[in-house]
DNA sequence: ACCCAGGGTCATA
DNA sequence: TATGACCATGGG
């Protein structure tokens, strides 16, 4: 009840991710910009088709806000098609376009504190909460935590609070522990990632897992 | 022929 | 607050 997790508990898991997949520091990604498409591309996808779908916009010089505006609609969904739902996110990426318009660029936006540029992209339509603190630790490197299906699975698996709670719950307490560290929570949530990726997957179970070797944690839903 | 992937919106109860 | 339908491609 009410239980939260300690400092060491949480750099515990920190310290032993990084010995397996190394110290990360993410998002592949050459701009800021970038970081931002590529966080709502990827949204439910996985991130080889991702790729593709950012390939095409290199290829037809897209990657800046400007140059992406001047694509006709059509031709933006088309260039996006691999990343999957690709008319839905042609519109969330023209609605990132627009407030990066009104709000007068991307360094503009960096001149806002980090609740309030959280709250300005969650205004956007199509940016809900992961979305949102992607842009706000990758692009902007603010000090917050980025919660998504593997880091509540992990949670799950590993037995500690708020796993299912609602998300903020979840974000505030992950960064109330470690504390304003953006080395460590760029870290921690690419490490999640890329852990959830190589093992910690919904079946077959985590195999050889450095957290809990072996895996004794059930599925959310069995324990 | 499945299940899964670095979610979000909208309608409904 | 909490489900469920919907969006769609590509890999295992």
């Amino acid at each position: 009840m009410d239980e939260h997790p300690t400092r060491p508990e949480y750099r515990e898991i920190i310290a032993r991710l990084r010995a397996t997949y190394g110290d990360l520091q993410w998002w592949p990604a050459q701009t800021r910009f970038e970081v931002m498409v590529g966080a709502v591309l990827t949204q439910n996808t996985s991130w080889s088709n991702v790729e593709r779908a950012i390939a095409n916009l290199r290829a037809a010089d897209a990657l800046t806000p400007d140059r992406m505006a001047a694509l006709p609609p059509a031709e933006l969904a088309e260039r996006i098609r691999p990343s999957g739902y690709f008319n839905v996110k042609a519109d969330r990426l023209r609605h990132l376009l627009a407030f990066l318009e009104r709000s007068g660029g991307v360094d503009a936006l960096d001149t806002l504190e980090t609740d309030a540029l959280r709250a300005a992209l969650l205004g956007v339509k199509g940016i809900g909460p992961e979305t949102a603190d992607d842009i706000v630790l990758y692009a902007f490197d603010r000090p917050v935590f980025v919660v998504d299906a593997y880091t509540r699975r992990l949670f799950e698996r590993l037995g500690l609070p708020h796993a299912r709670a609602p998300y903020d719950t979840l974000r505030r307490s992950v960064e109330r522990a470690v504390g304003p560290d953006v080395p460590a929570l760029n870290d921690f949530h690419a490490l999640i990632v890329e852990h959830g990726k190589q093992r910690c997957r919904p079946r077959p179970r985590c195999e050889g897992c450095p957290l809990a070797d072996p895996c004794r944690f059930a599925d959310p839903g069995a324990a």
